[in-house]
This record gives structure tokens, sequence and C-alpha cells, in this order.
DNA sequence: ACGATGTATGAAATCGATTACAAATCGTGT
DNA sequence: ACACGATTTGTAATCGATTTCATACATCGT
């Protein structure tokens, strides 16, 4: 930068100005500043700015898994957001692990990043409940009604895609839930039960799984011995419903002819599947670029909005394929 | 930081000593200050601390698509060794686009990152090719030889697929090959000639395709047009082989019976896919980690090792499963 | 022609750490 | 008891920008 003054004639001062706000500095003295600049291929040091200005420019995303495809694709809704706000993103796999989550929160602890991005379905430090957080903003999962969120009506969600059963003439429909404890597994449970219960129709079985194709084989294998009659499952995420049409496929079963099955994401393979599968479609990628914008106008604002926390709830899409038919 | 060298009654220089360099302060003073440094909650302003070591301890990972499962796992690999080296890894996704590379490139021009990490498989900033780049690694392909690179040997796993389609029989194997001018559609096909030529077989047909399930479909249909007598198919990439058995489900074939399909990367969802997926397992997560692991290398070291790049060709793995079976 | 106002610029303080150099303290051998 | 080297600590410069404050100059109204 000493460097550029020199060449342009000006002091450092003038340099700053031209680079940060130009319209205070007069047009010719401007030109012949970026003429240097140009001239030597000065590059301003980000690192220096941030001391100055307090601020790191970055902001980190806790996530628990960046190769589940559901995070990924919010991943990049969040990455394309902050390019146009410029602003950098860090990573923080976490992999459910409360020690890792710590690491990196102690990242921001230390002016590395702005703000931060929750996917992780709860809060971090948690066993210091008093823990100051930086600005942040709750992707996907209502977790703290005090925090920014963003993210479906998941019971609204899973109703709808019951209803679909419904329509389809289906009368014994079963459910393969989500771990207990988790929020996702709790609302769409109860989306399922407001579906059912609509049309004065009884609760069909419910077996818990873990959001992963194995535990959806094991719980549509369990919901089929369990009560032969069933004729669809709805399925709290789009794995387990890959789970429960491998199962229904084990068993001689033909998808959709002798069993539906709704999953819940709209993950990407889901339309590849053979059958397609029918499933409730988050808008992953919005959700994403909502929550980065809403942390972009929380850093922006200083602490203005902070008395209102937002709760942005995107719509769903029923999209339905061939993994579902009439009863 | 003040604060608690006047509570340890030291100097700051003492408490950055005890931060940085502890073995060089005597052991009470040190425990003093420690004492300090808990009772005042103080945490280390990496920003400032990088202004002046000029490091700042991030490294940048350019990335063609988060949400690929092929990359995502690598960014994994990635991110965990980063955390152990305790970097932090700045994402920059770039869709394929030159501006937002030159975009990221800023960054590390700006001193954001300290390395870089290219999955994107073609050097940045093109247009000048004398650009210079910051420690670089380059991951999963070789596009430069003389930077280090991290990668699988394509070439043989590549003749390790048809081999085994050969050794099970079958003779008129067509192969669906990546976008021509693509490294790795390059690598490949050779892989897939040698095969044959290893046993005097004939090339079979070869569609070109762009990495995607639907390219992969519109490619074996094509094929199959060509020459029905085809018994199997290897596709470049997992993308291409499950739409290939879709183009051979569509037509009434079976899979494995009527037609063999092996695909390649082992991709997360080859082996829950019906039928199953034969591949050739690329170890995703291991090319990510040693790619960090080499930056890091490359970034402690100074320019040390710089003249010798090295060149890391990693096991890959056949995964038979259900999409292949006797001619 | 003169003070008042506004505009453009520069000098120097500042952000929060690290580190070269100097100074103080300590121990040790004679 | 003293000189010398080793250890420990402090003072102040430094990293590269931003920004406050002061100053110089031009413009304007009366």
């Amino acid at each position: 930068m000493i460097d550029v003054a020199r060449l342009a004639g000006v002091s450092v001062a003038t340099v700053s100005r031209v680079l940060s706000t130009p319209e205070i500095v007069s047009a010719d003295t401007r030109e012949r500043v970026e003429a240097a600049i140009r001239e030597t291929g000065y590059r301003m040091n980000a690192v220096a700015r941030s001391l100055r200005s307090q601020r790191s420019g970055a902001v980190l995303v806790l996530i628990p898994d960046i190769d589940n495809p559901f995070f990924s694709t919010l991943l990049r809704g969040i990455e394309e957001e902050a390019q146009t706000l410029d602003l950098s993103v860090l990573i923080g796999n976490t992999a459910g692990d409360t020690e890792r989550e710590e690491n990196y929160l102690r990242t921001v602890g230390e002016r590395r990043a702005d703000g931060l991005i929750l996917l992780t379905g709860r809060l971090p430090g948690h066993a210091r409940p008093d823990r100051i957080l930086p600005p942040t903003v709750v992707a996907a999962e209502r977790i703290d009604a005090t925090l920014p969120t963003v993210r479906v009506d998941n019971a609204g969600a899973a109703r709808m895609a019951v209803e679909h059963l419904i329509a389809l003439g289906h009368r014994r429909i079963a459910h393969i839930a989500g771990p207990p404890g988790n929020v996702l597994t709790a609302e769409r449970l109860e989306g399922y039960r407001a579906a059912l219960a609509a049309v004065d129709l009884p609760d069909g079985p419910v077996r818990h799984g873990t959001f992963t194709i194995p535990s959806g084989f094991g719980a549509a294998t369990a919901l089929l011995d369990l009560d032969p009659k069933v004729t669809a499952v709805f399925a709290s995420n789009d794995e387990m419903a890959v789970g429960a049409i491998q199962a229904a496929k084990a068993r001689g079963l033909d998808v959709p002819l002798d069993l539906s099955v709704v999953g819940f994401d709209d993950i990407s393979y889901a339309g590849a599947y053979d059958p397609a599968l029918t499933t409730v479609r988050q808008p992953r990628f919005e959700i994403g670029r909502t929550a980065m914008r809403s942390l972009g106008r929380l850093l922006a604002d200083g602490d203005e909005g902070a008395a209102v926390p937002s709760d942005e709830v995107l719509p769903v899409e029923l999209i339905v394929r061939g993994s579902t038919g009439p009863a």
C-alpha cells in the first residue's frame, strides 16, 4: 500500500479511501491511485482490514455431515448467497461430536468468523446454556425460539404426504419415524397422526429408525411382520423410504402394487431410484440461501432487529412418482 | 490481553509467550498467566495473530459442485485432516464458472487463505497461465505435472473393471465415456481399451456422456440401438451406470441377466440401488485426507520440498455387487 | 475583501497480537 | 565476593490496513 501511495504521489490514507470509500476522493487522484494499483498489482490484505474493522468477513457453518445430500444442498445454497454477500464460508463438520463442536465454536470466539449457521439441529455448547453466541441463524429445524430460523412446516408436510396416500384409497398406513427425541421426528409424526385423525382413521403401526437405509429396512420389516395388511408406508425421510422399498422387495412385494411408499426430503437420487420415490420436497437450496441471507442481514444491522428473531417457513411440494399407487 | 497481563502482573509479551511458546516462560509465571486467562475468559484474537505472523490458518478448497457425492466425500476427508492440523477450511463452489474461480482466487491473493486444494480438474485463471499460485495440491486428477497431486490410477482401475466383465464371459463390451477432452474420460477409456486389447478382443462401441444419469440413459440407449448384441457396459462413473440400467430396464432387459453394468466411483448410494451397482471404489475420503495432509506439509515446510512435487497414487478396489453377472 | 463553509488530503493513532532487543535476575565456578 | 553465561521478563517496533483529527485550499455570500 505504501508503494502504491508513493507511486501515485499520495498518502496511504488516500489509497485506503480509494479502496473503501471512493466517493470521497476527488476524481483525478482517484484515477491516479487506481492506475498505481493496477501498475503495482497491489492486493489488499484482508487480514489487516479485518483487524482494524473487527470483522472477519467469514461465517461458520456447523453441519453434522457434509456428505449427506440433504446437508450438502443446503450448504450449496449458503455458499451461493455468501458469495453474493462477499462473505467467506468456513465449514465445520461436527459428525455429531460435541468436542468438535466446541472446537469450532472456539473459532468464532477467536474472531475468525463473524456469524454462525447451525444445521446441527441442536444448540452447541449445551453443557453451558449461558454460552453467548455470535449472530446466529438456525436452518432446517427450529431448536430455539430466540434464534432466527429458516425451516419448513414439517407437520404440515407430513400431513400432505399421508393425505396423498389416503386419497389413493389407503386405509392402513404405517409410519417409519426418525429417532425418538428428535424434533423432526416429533413434528412429522404429529402430521401423520393429524392426517389420519382428520378422516377418522386410526393410527397405523409406527416404528422408529435412524434416518438411514438399513434402519428403514429393519423398521419396514418389523412393520410388515406386525401387520401384513398395511398397504402404505410413510417414512420420515428418503433413506428410510428406500430401505422400506428394499424390505418390501425382499419379501416379494411389488412397490407400488402391493405397498405404496412415501419419503421425505427429495434428496437428489430419490427420482433415480427404481421405483422413483414419491416424496415431499424440501427446498433445501432455498433454505440454505435464505438462512445465509438472514445472517447477512443480522451482520449488517448490528443488533437492530435482534428483538424479533425471524422464523421463516418455506413451502414444500409433494412430488408424486412411481413408489405410490392406488390401494 | 492487556487485561490478562495486568491481572497476572506481567507484560503482554509474557502473556503472548505463554500462549505461543509456553516452554520459554518460567513455571510459576506461566501458571499465574494461565489462571488470569481462565479468570478473564480471554480468547486470542486470531486475526491479529494472522496479521503479525502472515498466516491466515485457512485453506481454500475449490470444488466444482459440493452437492455431488463424489466431491462431498472428498471434502469431508479434507475437513477431517484440516481439523487435526488446526486449519480452517474455506469452501469455494465454482459450479464450473470461471468468474467465480477468479473471485475465489482473489481471496487467497488477499491473504485470507494460505493454501489451495483444487478439485476442479483444471488450473484456475487459465487466461493468464503465468498466474502465481499459493501452495497448492491437486486432488482426484492430475492436471499439472508441476503441482503435487493425489489421485488414483484411473486407467488401471478402468482396466480392472473391464477385466471383471471379461472374466464373467462377456465379449461384446460397450463403454459409456465421460465428456471428450476430460482427463478422466481419456484415462478410463484408455484402460477400457487396454483390457480388451490384452485378450485380443476388439473395442466395443463407445458413446460419450456428461457424467449425469440422463446422459448415461441416452448413451446406453444409443449403444443398444447400435449394437443389440452388447452384453455388458462399463460406464465411466456411477451416475451414468445408473442411467444405463434405467435404459436397459426401459427396453425390457434385465440387469444383470441380459446386460451387466459396471460403474466407477462407488458413490454412497451405488450399493442402495436396485440392482446394487458393481463399481470401482475410489478412496475418496482418503484422497481428500491425503491431499490436505500434503498441503499441510507444504505450508509447514515453506519451500523445501517444492522441487519434487509429490504424486500420490492411492489404491482402488473393485466392488462386485448385483449389476454384473455371467454373460 | 473577508470570514464562513465545504472539500480533499495527510499525519498519526489504532486494531491485537508477535518478536527483536535490551535489561534484569539468577546460578555457578573460582 | 565477583565475573560470566543462562534464563526470564519487559519495552517497543511491527504486521497492513482504517479512521480521527487537523490542515490546506477552494468557493461563496455579503
